[in-house]
DNA sequence: CTGAAAGCGCTTACAG
DNA sequence: CTGAAAGCGCTTACAG
């Protein structure tokens, strides 16, 4: 069967290929008779619009990038990304826009991602995950395209640019402050990477807590870690030896390595260290201890961003609009109740 | 800046606009002066050209569509998804394709994203991720539209479809085998869902295993799971009423699930229960424990299903093609070793 | 409410 | 090797 065009329906329909058009864009001015018997002919044959066609005439393509730039490592580890993409990916369908999937895993490729993504024909607007330092460049080559962009996390340099974050440093802050309030005193962190932003912005909140009760910060009580389980097994295996009573890992993977950490040492959770993460990701890895945590609203993180992104795409870049969502302290087992 | 098109760059150029599309798309015919003179203007205006302009022209979009079914709930949970979406992503980028990414959560979306993906003027082709039942409509839908498709993993009805999978039967075979080699004489089994393929072959494979040292088969030793792990802590919860002295489980993820009910039996591994996983998903949350297991090319099942499905956008669906990819026992301590 | 017509920016035989 | 020209299938002011 050839392929049907708006052509072949307005003759059969005895209409004009414009009329045609207007009764699949579902525009107002069309009378319910002419729309009725359009409709009928394109359920008969199945007619389906040239996407092609379309975009070029109407100057939209539908279609919206997300770019993960430099496979950030913990995309294979992390239950972050399922989840915000599951957000992303149910935003798009109901708005009718499609996603394009870009992960950059070599300097080859980011150079292909970024002259690709930076074509305006192609794409309506650009999500880009972010929080390292490297991608700047990206973000930078987007505004300069003056393609919509939202950035998902919070750039280095927000100026310019809209993004969607959670509030890592008041989240982090809460988890401290809980940890303080049950009367602990030596109270240690696993960071994430300090040269990603998600990473120093919750060490800031673990230092504001400190601070705000008054005490002189021990920083061999504070250890960089990756965001992986393994990298927070070995990052509480060099804590412990400075004897905390409380650690406050800044993501629940890294949380579940340093209970792993504490138990091979002989240490009772929550009696001799107390512990509170960060992410809440009902791992059921650990149901043998519920873990305390900061509860981040991830799927919301990508519904809003493309919300964001649409917005921009519709109505023009304009100002930039910052967004950041709340974060929830879910109180478990893991770090005892008062004492 | 308006918009730049062939013509802008043939008039600076001074050749014609069939001249400059010749030199952008690398075609063979044309002299090195003109190319290099069209390049230079290219790099120096920023040329890029419009995509939907060339799709409607060419009748081709350079774009794939990656299909995952109703949510595959072990999407958010097993690592399987994001090494599999790194092999098709890099295959994509290396091939200068594009990669359209549907998630399909609801029954709305499915209707949505069904007749979005089988618009021929959308895709070049597509790939489905399957296994289950309800998979086939989708297939079916593609099939009759005659779009280019590759399955991953094994559809129900396979006739008249491509498929790239991994021998799943015979690396489940091989599992079992290997703990009928070391003595182990009652060894149960945390089945897949049934109702998915990937479950149903491994457990065929189990089978097999048994069958051929003349066992019969004991029921009470095969547990169907979920693929969470959640579910092989309550399948190994059951078994161990059954006093087993080995178990096959059908995925690492169950096997961590399966492991922590074990212990919490107090038994010991692997003296009192040897344990075999499959897919070798590197978790180092159960370092303390090497797993015994059947690596599966998840990456490289990614990679050669891109390529299947190019080769059958270039060079027509003919024939349905079906790679199946050889799994590897790796031998850890999770099993012990001959007695 | 509907139609005729211009225009979106490419590719690709067809000549030469 | 290069150019003139047809054609890909829509959308959207502009009239009426």
């Amino acid at each position: 069967m050839p392929n049907l065009t708006l052509e072949d329906i307005a003759r059969q329909a005895g209409v004009s290929r414009s009329t045609v058009s207007r009764v699949v864009n579902n525009h107002p001015h069309t009378s319910e008779a002419v729309r009725t018997r359009v409709m009928a002919v394109i359920n008969e044959t199945g007619y389906q619009p040239n996407v092609a066609a379309r975009s070029l005439a109407s100057q939209r393509t539908q279609t919206i990038g997300l770019v993960l730039p430099h496979a950030v490592s913990s995309f294979f580890t992390d239950p972050y990304f399922p989840r915000l993409l599951k957000g992303i990916s149910e935003a798009c369908n109901q708005r009718d826009y499609v996603l394009a999937l870009f992960l950059i895993t070599s300097k080859d490729d980011e150079k292909n991602i970024i002259s690709k993504v930076s074509n305006r024909s192609f794409l309506d607007g650009v999500l880009v995950q972010s929080g390292h330092h490297g991608d700047q460049q990206i973000i930078g080559r987007l505004v300069d395209a003056r393609i919509p962009q939202v950035v998902l996390g919070r750039p280095y340099r927000a100026d310019n640019v809209s993004f969607v974050n959670v509030d890592n440093v008041r989240g982090a802050y809460t988890a401290v402050s809980h940890l303080i309030r049950l009367g602990r005193r030596r109270i240690a962190t696993i960071t994430g990477p300090l040269e990603s932003t998600a990473g120093s912005d919750r060490k800031e909140g673990y230092l504001m807590a400190l601070h705000e009760r008054g005490a002189r910060i021990n920083t061999n009580l504070v250890f960089e870690g990756d965001f992986t389980e393994q990298g927070g097994y070995y990052a509480m295996q060099t804590l412990l030896h400075e004897n905390p009573d409380a650690v406050f890992a800044a993501s629940d993977v890294m949380a579940i390595g340093a209970i792993r950490a504490i138990k091979e040492n002989g240490k009772r959770i929550p009696e001799d260290i107390a512990i509170v993460g960060f992410d809440d990701i009902h791992s059921s890895t650990i149901t043998d201890l519920a873990l305390t945590t900061i509860r981040q609203p991830v799927f919301e993180t990508g519904v809003r961003a493309v919300e964001v992104l649409i917005d921009l795409v519709k109505n023009g870049i304009g100002f930039p609009q910052h967004i950041i969502l709340d974060t929830k302290l879910m109180v478990r087992s893991s770090c005892g109740s008062n004492s």
